[in-house]
DNA sequence: CGGCATCCACGAGGATACTG
DNA sequence: CAGTATCCTCGTGGATGCCG
């Protein structure tokens, strides 16, 4: 996810796949979706986030504002104080993204024992042959 | 196990982002989904597969179908015959996710147009400061 | 047919330092 | 405070070749 997405490797996967790795490619990143669910709560400024989004780069969580502001998720507003300050706020279609992920959440809660003991089960049939 | 791992990278973001994120890392690696896609539909072979995911190359579909069976979202069948057959198909608990998947599909498609608009505009105050 | 092993390229992303 | 710039590492994944 940089600024300048080169490696536009995304193609036609299937046809019914393509709509899906778009919000994919969109959320992927590591660092949007923990930007977008601290930017859920109100409007956040960029220390806040910074601090809110553990272990994030200064330099990542720029990158990743950016994209989100530019795919219109995100607000930028820039308060012309004298210390800067700057606030992030969700747009109605990031809260919108953010609902159907809090589906992709519960899907993972509910399957989350079962997806581990299935981790478990494989490695062991085939670390351990012996 | 000296293999790569294709995009399990699950970290700690934010208390809330978490499972999100696990989704997230478990489904991304721009394959991942395609796969689940073209197995959706009913068993289907490697070749097939291979096929199917325009563009995968044999390494990735290998890896990613070891992932995703490791997290028991695919079932490997070996049909012991002379030329070599091998069947993938999705779990329910795969289904499950196929079907929340569908529901960010759905997001994507919805405002497709409105995301594709902001980053026009987005790139054109930017980048052309004049 | 259905893989696994090896080599290699590229780009995401971390660390660090400087600025308005 | 809120970035921007630079360097560098390392994981992801493509290409190719061999094997059961």
């Amino acid at each position: 996810m940089s600024q300048r997405n080169t490696g536009v490797t995304s193609q036609a996967v299937t046809a019914e796949a393509c709509p899906v790795q778009e919000v994919l490619d969109r959320v992927s990143g590591k660092w949007s979706v923990g930007i977008l669910v601290a930017a859920a709560q109100g409007p956040i400024r960029f220390t806040e986030l910074e601090r809110a989004v553990t272990g994030i780069s200064r330099r990542m969580l720029t990158l990743t504002l950016r994209n989100l502001e530019r795919d219109g998720l995100l607000t930028r507003t820039v308060y012309p104080t004298v210390p800067p300050r700057v606030e992030y706020e969700v747009t109605p279609v990031a809260r919108e993204l953010y609902e159907t992920l809090l589906r992709l959440t519960d899907w993972a809660e509910r399957h989350r024992t079962t997806i581990h003991r299935s981790r478990v089960a494989y490695d062991a049939e085939h670390a351990a042959p012996a």
